[in-house]
DNA sequence: AGACCCAGTTACCCACAGGTAAGTCATACC
DNA sequence: GGTATGACTTACCTGTGGGTAACTGGGTCT
């Protein structure tokens, strides 16, 4: 939160961390594609999720770009990988602890979102 | 929210609805500077927000790129611009009651950014 | 041996967000 | 008349997020 001081004048030295972390924020779950990623993962939690069911249920992604999103994701411990001992061998992604953190983001996110809608059509 | 049924399988539609609505959310507020000014004009209600008193303020943002920003967040009902009779002519930006709306987001985005930072430094 | 599957890479391409620099239009001051 | 200021445009350029297609590497099945 931004501290109000006596004054009403905000808090120059908070202001400019809060833009950092929302540029950190934005960076890190922005783009097309690692906001659904995380509520993907985050909604199959009991399922085995390998490479290429994510590849086929998540809309029109491609293996580069998918490839791509979930290494950035796992090294910022949003979500693990565990490559499993299966033939042909199969890769589990699942999300962490630490990245359910982000699934009340994306709600709030979301209802923003279907509220902006009703609004815009009155 | 996600309902959830019975068997604790996600509603798709609800769940496509909310795909849609985060689209909505970032395509409208994502970006380099939308966050930016809105931020900007939220903790400057009181004061006479010009156009050049936000370029020189706001980082460093061209005249084009705040041109477009504003424009579009004033369709969206976000921010308002008001053409005053002083000479030169000078226009007043400020932010509307439902662009108002978008400042607890951008607290929780801010937040977890904070928090994130934390986080993986250690 | 040949075909198939998973989990990625690699190389190449393109649209577009965003940046730079200069120009326009109206008014006002010296 | 010349210069300045506010509020934008306009023309041009560039970096990169993301897309396509093909390929690698290891294993299995028939």
């Amino acid at each position: 939160m931004a501290t109000i001081k006596e004054k009403g004048q905000i808090n120059e030295a908070t202001c400019e961390q809060e833009r950092l972390a929302i540029n950190d924020t934005l960076e890190l779950l922005g783009g097309k594609w690692r906001l659904r990623i995380m509520r993907y993962l985050g909604s199959r939690e009991q399922e085995h999720n390998t490479f290429k069911k994510m590849q086929r249920e998540i809309g029109n992604i491609s293996a580069k770009v998918l490839a791509n999103e979930l290494a950035d994701l796992e090294q910022n411990m949003l979500i693990t990988r565990t490559v499993m001992d299966s033939r042909p061998v199969t890769v589990r992604y699942a999300i962490s602890t630490y990245g359910k953190t982000v699934l009340p983001l994306t709600e709030n996110i979301a209802q923003w979102g279907l509220d902006h809608r009703k609004m815009i059509r009155s």
